[in-house]
RNA sequence: AGGCUCGUAGCUCAACUGGCAGAGCGUCCGACUCCAAAUCGGAAGGUUGGGGGUUCAAGUCCUCCCGGGCCUGCCA
């Protein structure tokens, strides 16, 4: 029996565990995408996020910007609202147990299953060097979640194979060793994804280049640039519906909460009366209205300098569940105790 | 452990028997445009993976090192 009531106490609030990658700046793809909904979880879940140092590695990284990076994100993560009283926040590599985990689910996860992820198919294409731990990067993320025994995971859309492999790597284990990891669900946020702007039929992405994505904490006569050079289109043309750099600039719009404005651009669009300068001029100010207080309070918190005390404090309350869980799994796998 | 092969601009690549390091794309500036895109005009961009050597002259030849790919062998 379900019983339809927001849980009270942490005790009883379903756990979520989600990773971001230490590898650039955040842009507001990510923002949008899924760090906001990270910040609104934290009010019905036990949430654990983690900067996935683990994970950068299985590409190309220089050791002293890796670290410089796994700071500066935790700094954009509070920046944006991720509470570390409420939430777990810390570096994934404080938590060695998330590679003991990976290597014992790597004895039970099947080369073809791994062979089968598009996502190294895609990612192993664009580098010369393929690194092994780039192919076993989706047992990694199994075992991040459920090293926590994590039951939910907010993840995009390209992540749903990848959720569904820890999915089954969870059975396999419980199956073979005894009921351990509950059954995991994704939590797919409302599909906001932000297209490029120099090229709107790709997702906004980093590796694109300078042009093509908006940093969250990016100066504003940079974003003002960026914004001004989105493509568009020849006009406003109602009939044929709406381009998609101009549908990518409605979509920001859309996002960043200001309905009447979005509505009377709409309406302007329908009419045929749109401007488009006059609708990047809206766009940029309205998002600067969304980010100025997130930079604002990121630069207060580095500032403030308490980064490092902040992370040591989120791997301790991390590494409290990882060690009791690790502890129980190598009993029942039969190793060492 | 051995054999073969590759490494040139941010990216993809070119450069004859050794003879002034180049193109396309991307980037930046300008024109055009309501703003952009496309197009046109202009510019920047390099320790040719690194060290040593041969030569009047080395991206090119020799040598060692680093890195990638393919093949063979050995150990577990």
């Amino acid at each position: 029996m379900i019983i339809l009531q927001r849980p009270q106490t942490s005790h009883d609030r379903m756990r979520i565990f989600s990773g971001i990658q230490p590898t650039g700046t955040l842009h507001i793809g990510n923002y949008f995408g899924a760090i906001r909904n990270w910040v609104a979880l934290q009010d019905d879940y036990d949430c654990i996020y983690s900067i996935v140092d683990y994970h950068a590695i299985t590409a190309p990284f220089k050791p002293d910007k890796l670290r410089r990076r796994s700071h500066d994100l935790a700094l954009d993560l509070l920046a944006c609202g991720i509470d570390p009283e409420r939430s777990t926040i810390f570096i994934q590599s404080a938590i060695p147990e998330h590679a003991e985990l990976c290597w014992i689910f790597s004895a039970i996860t099947s080369f073809g299953d791994l062979s089968r992820m598009t996502q190294f198919k895609e990612k192993s294409q664009e580098t010369d060097f393929i690194s092994a731990g780039l192919f076993i990067y989706p047992i990694l993320q199994a075992a991040d979640i459920l090293l926590y025994r994590a039951q939910r995971v907010p993840v995009g859309e390209d992540q749903l194979q990848h959720l569904e492999l820890s999915r089954r790597i969870a059975r396999r284990f419980n199956s073979r060793f005894g009921d351990f990891f509950p059954e995991i669900e994704p939590i797919v946020g409302k599909g906001a994804r932000i297209m490029s702007l120099a090229n709107p039929s790709r997702k906004m992405s980093k590796s694109d280049g300078e042009a093509h994505y908006i940093g969250v904490m990016e100066d504003a006569r940079s974003i003002h640039k960026k914004i001004r050079s989105a493509v568009t289109d020849i006009g406003p043309t109602p009939a044929q519906g709406m381009s998609e750099g101009v549908a990518n600039l409605f979509q920001i719009l859309e996002l960043t909460g200001e309905s009447d404005l979005y509505q009377e651009m709409q309406a302007e669009f329908v009419a045929g009366t749109l401007r488009y300068s006059n609708l990047k001029e809206i766009v940029f100010q309205t998002l600067m209205e969304v980010l100025a207080p997130i930079q604002k309070q990121r630069a207060q918190l580095a500032a403030e300098g308490q980064i490092e005390k902040i992370l040591s404090a989120g791997a301790e309350k991390a590494r409290v569940i990882a060690k009791e869980n690790i502890r129980t799994i190598r009993r029942m796998v039969g190793l060492a105790v």
